[in-house]
DNA sequence: TAGATTGTTAATCGATTAACAATC
DNA sequence: TAGATTGTTAATCGATTAACAATC
């Protein structure tokens, strides 16, 4: 579709304007300037533009852009307006939180199905959903045409659990697991390691700490 | 404590180094030359080495580097030779997670309480820990000298609740809300957007699509 | 038309990689 | 001592910012 490739750096910006564009639209606000966003997001101006060329000129000389316009053209750079459907492997405290997060789906990621290993936590309903046990998990994927697994489970299980997924057909990881997945470069890895979130934290509460 | 500001870029991938020598460390290995944790981590030789010197020399010529040394030193740099004293502000399925995610407080970040607004939740307790109502976090925190809060609360209220935990001295701010919260200088805020690493995923997704 | 603001090129800045002298 | 590997400087690459001509 496009011709460059879009540095990751573009990418991951990309959400945050899809989020401010969203609250002006509902604001009622119908045009923006970059100079306006950059205001209002703390980024400069420059870089909005530069960014949103990437993917084509959506704005106007001497007006602006549209917001209504901008925010649905960013839906569909980031793939929101098709659904996609997602299973949680791991039924623990993180896995049930994300599973019972009703703004995914709103956005089109829906979950079809939740996976766990523990007998004690299969079988049990969460929000009317079944809690279902791993060995089914490898059909489910394949009957159910599930794009994305989100992988809740600890490190130890992680890399067999992923290789499954690869074997029957995922494009997509969400990896909460605190381990780095080496898959074919088909699959799409998206990692969300929470303690290394903490320890840049940690780290630049110290360092401030020191500094002053 | 160091001259030069180290830019947010290294930071980030310390907890990653610093999961790898545990894993050496683990594994009773007791040398690793930059050039074998390159091949380990995918990384380059030269990158490691110019990380790690931002901090000081660590290694030596010859040698390489001693890895339960340079684990420790990595951890310290990282803060976590000292405990923090944290809150969850919002008892709902994501702080409940969290709260219950013990391997947090094996690294010395040690959870002291847990607010809600809801009357229903208050007063329940989450292992064996009593959810107290919001109007006691101020107290709370200034009296149990509460570094960190994690705000698993819905955006609508987070901004409110950020400047309230400003305002009593908190020094970080774990941001698991779905905005931008301004806060002064000081304070240290270290955002998890979940629906804004999801919407990547969709984007390389889709963008992969295309392309082949 | 004149003013505003984009799209885009050029300049700057910072981060990554390569190279090698220092040294264990 | 000779070999290995760091610490560090220099070169490259990419990302951000500035500037401005194009144009609505």
């Amino acid at each position: 579709m496009e011709e460059k490739e879009i540095s990751q750096a573009v990418v991951g910006r990309l959400p945050r304007y899809f989020r401010y564009l969203g609250e002006l639209k509902d604001e009622g606000i119908e045009r923006v300037s970059s100079q306006e966003l950059s205001d209002i997001m703390q980024v400069t101006a420059s870089q909005i533009r530069q960014d949103l060329n990437n993917f084509g000129g959506f704005g106007q000389q001497g007006y602006g852009y549209n917001v209504g316009f901008l925010y649905d053209e960013i839906g569909k750079i980031l793939g929101l307006h098709r659904e996609h459907n997602l299973i949680i492997v791991g039924a623990g405290h993180l896995g049930q939180a994300l599973f019972n997060y009703m703004n995914f789906e709103r956005r089109g990621f829906i979950f079809r199905g939740i996976f766990d290993n523990d007998p004690q936590v299969c079988g049990r309903k969460i929000r009317g959903v079944m809690v279902r046990p791993m060995d089914e998990m490898e059909s489910f994927v394949r009957e159910n045409d599930i794009d994305i697994a989100v992988l809740t489970i600890p490190k130890a299980s992680a890399v067999e659990v992923a290789e499954q997924l690869v074997g029957c057909g995922i494009k997509g990881i969400w990896n909460f697991a605190h381990v780095d997945l080496r898959v074919p470069d088909r699959i799409q890895v998206e990692n969300v390691h929470l303690s290394d979130s903490l320890m840049k934290l940690s780290y630049n509460l110290s360092s401030r700490a020191c500094e002053k």
